[in-house]
DNA sequence: CTTCTATATGCCCATTCGGTTATATTACTG
DNA sequence: CAGTAATATAACCGAATGGGCATATAGAAG
């Protein structure tokens, strides 16, 4: 679902707010009717929510499903804290994050 | 990739430690084939590892991929807990409130 | 009402996917 | 060496998937 790349990019253009769907469309090089499909299965998977304005359908981000994969991934996360020599080594190669202690 | 529920179901056993493919096909009650094509995909993947022992083979989770995900949530991370901190701030607004969070 | 714009849907096609059965492979056992 | 155990691989099938094109729908504008 989220496997999808389209439609990663598509969460990560929405990450930057509210967007049209031809906008979407433009910005992946993506017919409008596959851009609708991919925007119709983040809608039902919860991920997308949209706002009607005429003709126009914005949509944006619904964080909340993320969160559970998230929550999902938590008890990974604890093994890879065992691993530290690996975290370490991935961390040095990733950005951002240096606050990741809730719970 | 991760989506898949089989191979979901496969990473969270291999949580607890090694396991045999045999082992695996019979706690999710799928035929041995099907558990290799899985355990093949993973381990392309660099999800899980293999250790050869004889003519079994132990299957062991490799969570590092896994920080890619996490990594790849991350911003995310940052737009819901904004929405959380928004609801924390909506809670300690109404201290006694018994019936005002959908979770 | 007609046209234009923005989006959704239906239909078709090629590809991918997960599963099954049959077979190959590898190693232990007698 | 023959037999068996554990796993991988191949061939095949039905279902799902992503994309494209055409069309339907909804609202705006003339």
């Amino acid at each position: 679902m989220v496997a999808e790349p389209r439609r990663r990019e598509i969460l990560e253009l929405l990450r930057g707010g509210e967007h049209l769907v031809g906008d979407l469309g433009e910005r992946l090089s993506l017919a409008q009717p596959a851009v609708s499909k991919h925007l119709r299965v983040l809608r039902e998977a919860g991920l997308v929510d949209v706002r009607y304005d005429a003709q126009r359908r914005w949509y944006r981000l619904r964080p909340e499903p993320l969160l559970e994969i998230d929550a999902w991934l938590a008890p990974f996360r604890r093994l890879w804290s065992e691993s530290l020599d690996a975290l370490e080594q991935h961390l040095e190669t990733m950005p951002d994050d240096p606050g990741t202690k809730e719970d």
